[in-house]
Formats: structure tokens, C-alpha cells, sequence
DNA sequence: CGACGCATTGATTGGATTCAACTAAGGTGG
DNA sequence: CCACCTTAGTTGAATCCAATCAATGCGTCG
């Protein structure tokens, strides 16, 4: 634990994440894993931060799987992000002061926390690093367009299509997906809350996805059997995920 | 054109905004003022920024409304957002290459447009202003998730209601809405378009908030005539829009 | 092993779409 | 200045995609 250790950011997905689209200083690396190094755990079904917080903290996902949600008053919910390794849960608690909306892991997840004073620092001190960090926020603005667009104008099948794409891209991006298969921990009623349909329903176009030969679920794994169909099915345009698209 | 106006310091809408929500210093006002003065005039149904462009210029809504849309191979559209004065039309550019979605004036609009160098100083140079507008973006990605909810989990009452709230409050923010009304150049088509649904049902939906005695709507001007009726059948709750929520 | 969460499948219902016709309003050119 | 044409709004009827209700299977965990 003394010298630095090259491991320790290999294995830092927001490293790996920010590397793929931009060169980081050893400096900027070493910052990010210092700012690594406070943990928690969180159980699955947990809140890692709940409506209505003004948590101190900002938390960085580092293992496992989260998602963003807001509940209606009639118990119906919507997810409205997810969140894997490498995403910051709530950069925004920097300068708004309370959550509107809540965040639960959704298996076992790790996530550094860092307090707002230590963030402030970073990005006063690194304008390479919040370049980058600024990066990332405008694509997770183009994530939540696409999903509107999703919802909005597309039909069940190419929802789904579309979401298993994107996920499968932005696993790849942090190098968590080999090939076609990746950990997909999601169950059928999530997948419903987050596309705005019913779980029953989830069901039957999974299913049908499978009937089709384009893709294998089972145990918590996806494995694509046929990207270009998938991606034809879903219209799934990849561009507004930036993949090192950053301007300097 | 000579000594520092008062009164030009007023009418940008850029500038009320954020004076609601944090303190400008005179120095900081000016520097919006002067980066407002390159303005082009965009007539309605034009295009201010195409899919796929790589402008070199940000551009800030001072007049007219204007809409983030995609369309999808079929033909359908959907729009992600709507830009009104003070909005920010494309922040991303800074960082981002390529626009990923097109933004098309619906009224005759007046833009003023500056270049990426001088955003770029006047983030460097100004940490107050760099918050403002930091604050600005986050509270947008909090109207992206809350359109994700509508869309998602609301029926189509509840979604019209609650989008007329929002715009509502929006353009109390901006100081272009006196008392319960305000101007709303949308047809029911562009309103489709935004909610996920067709022409047709937005005419029956309105035509039963009028029913209802909730809203009146006709020549591009609406009057909410009962807003405690409409938040409550919208399920609309303000604080997603933090109001004069920034942290310090 | 009983209980509970998750997945699967069938039957029925319903909110919203589509198609279509018609009216009202606005803009343009002869 | 009005005939014409286009765009926006309104309304009815038929249809459909997805929701709801309901029942069953299956695995796993306390």
C-alpha cells in the first residue's frame, strides 16, 4: 500500500473510463485513485442516497450496479439512469443542495465517497481532469435524451433492443464486457420500471427476443447473438455516446 | 452604445435567471452583456443547429422559442426539450464534436452566438459565473429525468398537465410570465412530439382540461385558471427545477 | 420444506393510435 | 380585396399495442 502501484489504475474503472477518450497525467490518475481509496458497501436493495438528502458527500461507483429513480404518488416508480462502474451517483450535490430523486444499489455495490470540498479542489486544481469529468456529464445528458427518444416514439421491441445496446456499449467502455456477453443483474420488473412498461410485458418481448435467435439471457448474463439485427431492430445509433469523441 | 445600461443588464434573460439564484457582480454582468452582442435573428421552422454539425460557436437563446429534437428512421420525432430565453442551446460543443440531435426554432428567434474560445475564458476567469451556469446545466438534466418520468409512468393527462406546470414555472423564472399567464406558441403536433403521443389525443386531453375548467388555452396564449387542480391531477412537485437552490 | 421472489403464459380490458372527414384561421397572389 | 391554399384544430369510428388480472412453475434461502 506505500509505492504507486500501476494495478491500482488499471483496475479504477473511472480510469479506465476516462482513458479511453483522453491522456491523464500520472498526477490526474493518482488524484483520482486517492479520492478512491474512502469506501463503502452497500447491500443490494439498499439506498446508496435517498429523495430529499443533502448528503456532504459526492459517491463514485466502483463495483456493482445502481440506479436512479423517482417514485409517483400512486407507487408507481421510474428508473432514470443506471449506474455502473466508473459513474458518479450525484456530482450535482456540489452546487444543488437537495437529491430529487433516489439512488439504490441494485446488487452488492461499492462506491467511493469524496467529500465536496475535496471535488471543488479537483476541479480547480486539474482542468484536465474536469474536462473530462465534464465530459462525462454531457454524455450522461445524451444517455438521458436517447431514453427519452426511446420511450417516447419507440415500440416495446425496439426499447428493449435499444437498451441492451446501450448498455452493452457503455460495459464495453469499461471494459466490462468481452465479446458479446456481459453481467446484466437486472430483473424483469426493473427493466419494465426503467422503459415504461409492465413487467408481463418485459416478459413476452424478451421472449420473443430469444425466439428470434438474437440474444441468450439467463443467470444474470446477456450474451448478444446478433449485434447487427439487434442494433438494426432497436435503430441504435451509437454516436451520442461520445466514444472518444472529446475536443481539446 | 457607450456608458454601461442598466437596463440592458435587465432585458437579458440570461442575466435574470441567474440573478434568482445567486449574486452577479457588475463585472460578470457585463461579461454576459458583451458576449450577447453577436445575435442572429432565426426564423420559425429553421433549423439553428443540425444533427451531425460541428459548429464553433455556442449559441444562447435571447428571444423565441426553440426545441431539441431527433428524428428516427421511420419519420417519427421527438422533441427533449424546449430552449427559452436564457437557455443555453448547445454547452456541449465546447467539449463534444458532433451535434447528436438538431435544434429548430418554433417562433422567430434571436440567438446570440459565441465562439467556444471566449466560453472557454470566460469559464476560466470567472468561478462565480462557471457556477451559475453549472447550476443551469444541472438543473436541465433534472428536467430531462422528470420528462422520463412522464413519459414513462404518467398517462397522457397527468403528462400535459404536468408539462404545462413545468413551462409554467419556467417562464415565471425568466420573468416572462405575469400572474397565471403566459405565451405558448406550440402546436398540438410539436406537443406530441414532446409527450410521446399523437395529435389527436393531445386535442382530446385539452379539450378536457378545458372541460374542466382548468386551463385556457387559444391564440398561442395559456391561463391556468385553476393551478392547484392542474399540479395536483399532474402529480407536479417544483422542487426537480431548484428554484433558487444553489449551494455556496 | 414452506415461503417468497422472479419468470412465464393465457384471457381480457383499455388507453391511445390511426384513419378519415370537416372546420377555422392565416397567408399569398392574382 | 377576395379566391385560393395551406396549416392547425376538432371530432367520430375502428383498431391495436400494451396493461391488467390471474394462475402456474421454478429456484433458492432461511
Amino acid at each position: 500500500m506505500a509505492a504507486p502501484d500501476p494495478d491500482l489504475a488499471a483496475r479504477n474503472p473511472l480510469i479506465r473510463r476516462l482513458e479511453r477518450i483522453t491522456k491523464l497525467s500520472e498526477d490526474d490518475r493518482n488524484a483520482i485513485i486517492d479520492v478512491s481509496r474512502a469506501t463503502r458497501d452497500v447491500g443490494a436493495h439498499r439506498d446508496i442516497i435517498s429523495e430529499g438528502d443533502q448528503p456532504d458527500n459526492v459517491h463514485l461507483m466502483l463495483r456493482g450496479w445502481a440506479a436512479r429513480y423517482k417514485m409517483l404518488p400512486g407507487g408507481a416508480r421510474q428508473i432514470t439512469a443506471y449506474l455502473i462502474p466508473g459513474d458518479f451517483c450525484d456530482l450535482h450535490v456540489t452546487i444543488l443542495r437537495k437529491m430529487d430523486h433516489g439512488i439504490t444499489a441494485l446488487t452488492p455495490a461499492t462506491v467511493a465517497y469524496i467529500s465536496r470540498e475535496h471535488i471543488r479542489e479537483l476541479t480547480e486544481q486539474r482542468p484536465a481532469l474536469t474536462r473530462a469529468l465534464w465530459w462525462a456529464t454531457l454524455v450522461n445528458e445524451g444517455v438521458l435524451r436517447e431514453w427519452i427518444v426511446s420511450i417516447g416514439r419507440r415500440d416495446a421491441y425496439e426499447r428493449l433492443a435499444h437498451l441492451l445496446c446501450e448498455l452493452h456499449s457503455r460495459m464495453r467502455m469499461i471494459g466490462l464486457a468481452v465479446d458479446e456477453t456481459f453481467d446484466l443483474p437486472l430483473t424483469q420488473e426493473q427493466l419494465a420500471d426503467t422503459l415504461g412498461l409492465s413487467a408481463v410485458h418485459i416478459n413476452r418481448t424478451l421472449m420473443r427476443l430469444r425466439r428470434e435467435g438474437l440474444i441468450e439471457l439467463g443467470g444474470k448474463t446477456l450474451r448478444i447473438l446478433n449485434g447487427a439485427v439487434l442494433r438494426d431492430a432497436a435503430g441504435f445509433d451509437p454516436t451520442y455516446l461520445h466514444e472518444g469523441d472529446i475536443r481539446n
